[in-house]
DNA sequence: TGAATATAATAAGCAAGCTTACGATTATTC
DNA sequence: GAATAATCGTAAGCTTGCTTATTATATTCA
């Protein structure tokens, strides 16, 4: 576990496609709960089961996407009711808003604060995304931005390509 | 013109509020011509007026308002009609998708070819747009996702803050 | 216990982004 | 000048993302 995160915040994360998922899982949701206890934050039945949708895999879901999945296990929930439960996930820093696809991630790395840059690797064979920790490039992003006036507050840094699993593959 | 386009290239460009639209818009229209004209492309009426209606801020339009720009000095043309032009335009790096807004921004940097990396530098006050070319920061990003084995190809990079101009205004 | 607050459900709908299908028009080429 | 390809227009519609408005259900706490 310690193992775990340690890699997620030194270097790039992708995950592996043989990880434990129900492990990993099940650290982020106990993870979650964490979180909103320390913050007095409800963790809602609602809210488990967003993020637990998100979680199912390791690909952006779409809202609607999300929708479909929640379907599954119980009465089709409305939209108003999803974007709630996104709203407060992101704002707990517990999932990513992939701007380039208008769609959400479960955060991965469990120890970056919700505003801090992070940049996103979306493979483009099998959908998974990896994050990069911010630490490595954003002071230069924003060193650059800052050389011509420019004060940034937030960016978005979305790469796609081939992960390293894909190009073995192919 | 020289010097404006060494200003564009060699480090962040944004578009002074003071700037001479007029020939910056000409300019922009003769570059794609030209453009054009080398690679053997019909620089038609319609590719001509999206450009135009992107030309006429240096703020994203998201399609419906190419739409509706366009629809101010001619029949307002169907949706297809608009994206097929932008999907011809971004085809010969004219104009850029900014993937946080779906939106369109008319290429600022005439010298970079279509499939190089840029950053955007996107103000929240008056919307403009300004572009890092890649060199400075591709490769950093590029090495940083290399290092987990990631193959990048596409980067989008989207610095959201406030320009230097509106710094000074408020 | 009753008032205030936070959360959630229901219902309905808007707007933006984008596409498919097809026919008409205009260039290009042989 | 007929055949081909590229471009454009018309018409229609689909999907996704997101919102407003209203009512109901918990939860907290004085």
């Amino acid at each position: 576990m310690l193992e775990y995160r340690r890699m997620t915040l030194a270097k790039p994360a992708f995950p592996a496609p043989d990880h434990d998922h129900g492990r990993c899982t099940a650290d982020a949701l106990a993870h979650a709960e964490e979180v909103c206890e320390q913050r007095a934050q409800k963790f809602t039945p609602i809210r488990r089961q967003v993020l637990a949708a998100l979680l199912s895999s390791h690909r952006p879901l779409g809202a609607y996407e999300v929708i479909d999945e929640l379907a599954k296990s119980m009465p089709r929930p409305a939209p108003i009711t999803v974007y709630r439960a996104l709203d407060f996930l992101m704002a707990n820093g517990l999932v990513h808003r992939i701007e380039s696809r208008n769609a959400y991630l479960a955060c991965a790395a469990h120890d970056h604060d919700a505003t801090s840059a992070v940049a996103f690797l979306i493979c483009e064979r099998c959908g998974l995304v990896g994050e990069i920790p911010s630490a490595s490039f954003a002071k230069d992003l924003n060193a650059a931005a800052r050389s011509s006036g420019f004060a940034p507050k937030l960016s978005v840094v979305e790469i796609t390509g081939v992960c390293a699993h894909c190009q073995k593959a192919a």
